[in-house]
DNA sequence: AATTTTGATAGCGGAATGGA
DNA sequence: TCCATTCCGCTATCAAAATT
């Protein structure tokens, strides 16, 4: 742009946005019509305060600082391993594994030169605010679970009075998301069988933050303000007779937040069991919650972006 | 150091729904 | 009407953190 118009730096404003997915370290704000200011990216920042009071013992330096190396690195692992169900892959890194929900992710940390099993203990991952995410497609490329993000503090959620200054916000904005594909071997395979795709880098699209987050953000913070969330029972369509849970047999509850059916953006609870309902919200025990987005629209998502 | 609790990841499974 | 898909509260598993 710089050949074409010396003179006057202002017409490459609208491609720094759309270069906002390449830069590592740096980020841009506001985005395109308005003049770009250059800013460090917000987990950067942290990371480096947390690397000072050594809070990540366990964390490696690969040395990698832009995006194309990053992408790179991952690259060659897609080479090498590129239709490989998951179990091969395991031998092959020396990864002694049973058939638990933990490998995708072992599997990646140990790629990344680490021998812990969370992919948050990798300095790289954290650093630039990378958020690994897997997901299993069906043997047709479609949907075969929605995906969850992170849980809620609904404290935080109701404090903050913007959206621009929510964590809900931050997490989708100023963060990296990078997917692990996987395919399953034939329809509902174990894990282990599962066929590894490849990766997809993304970061999330600003007119679908500001609207369907948004949403949520604005629905769930009414809902808990206003004293308007409510509890009711699970009934069978037909008999109308209450569900009870098969392991402990406690009457099964849903909570009036957004749910999947109406919005791409919703929320769902999750806990060890029904009788362990932790969290406590408008005076209603209830399952932790974390926020999801529906498995179709990610599917969607990610068919309009290239493996790496 | 051993044990318990918490919480994160990824998915299950039974009922409802929808298409042929 | 049958069968496949979707919905959504619930669950298996493991490891980190807290507690003893």
């Amino acid at each position: 742009m710089q050949t074409t118009h010396p003179e006057d730096p202002t017409v490459g404003y609208p491609g720094i946005s759309k270069l906002r997915d390449q830069m590592m370290i740096m980020d841009t704000a506001p985005k395109w019509p308005k003049k770009p200011r250059f800013r460090l990216k917000e987990p950067f920042l942290k990371e480096i305060v947390q690397a000072h009071f050594d809070k990540n013992p366990h964390a490696i330096d690969v040395n990698i600082s832009s995006f194309s190396q990053f992408d790179a690195l991952l690259n060659n692992f897609t080479l090498k391993y590129q239709g490989k169900p998951l179990n091969a892959i395991c031998e092959d890194l020396g990864l002694n594994i049973k058939d638990n929900k933990g490998v995708v992710e072992k599997v990646m940390a140990k790629y990344f030169g680490s021998n812990e099993a969370k992919l948050k203990n990798v300095e790289l991952f954290s650093k630039v605010g990378i958020i690994p995410k897997s997901i299993t497609l069906s043997p047709n490329g479609k949907r075969t679970e929605d995906m969850k993000f992170d849980s809620v503090d609904f404290d935080e959620w109701t404090e903050n009075e913007t959206f621009e200054e929510s964590a809900i916000f931050d997490y989708f904005s100023n963060h990296n998301f990078v997917f692990l594909i996987y395919e399953e071997a034939y329809k509902n395979a174990p894990l282990k069988k599962n066929k590894f795709i490849g990766f997809k880098r993304i970061m999330f699209d600003e007119d679908f933050v500001d609207r369907k987050i948004r949403d949520l953000w604005t629905t769930v913070r009414n809902l808990v303000v206003n004293n308007e969330l409510k509890e009711e029972y699970i009934r069978l369509k037909k008999t109308g007779e209450i569900r009870y849970t098969p392991t402990t047999n406690v009457p099964m509850t849903r909570v009036n937040f957004p749910k999947s059916t109406e919005n791409i953006a919703f929320l769902r609870g999750t806990g060890s069991d029904a009788a362990q309902k932790t969290e406590m919200v408008n005076g209603i025990r209830m399952y932790r919650q974390y926020f999801w987005l529906r498995g179709d629209f990610m599917v969607d998502l990610l068919d309009k972006i290239d493996y790496l």
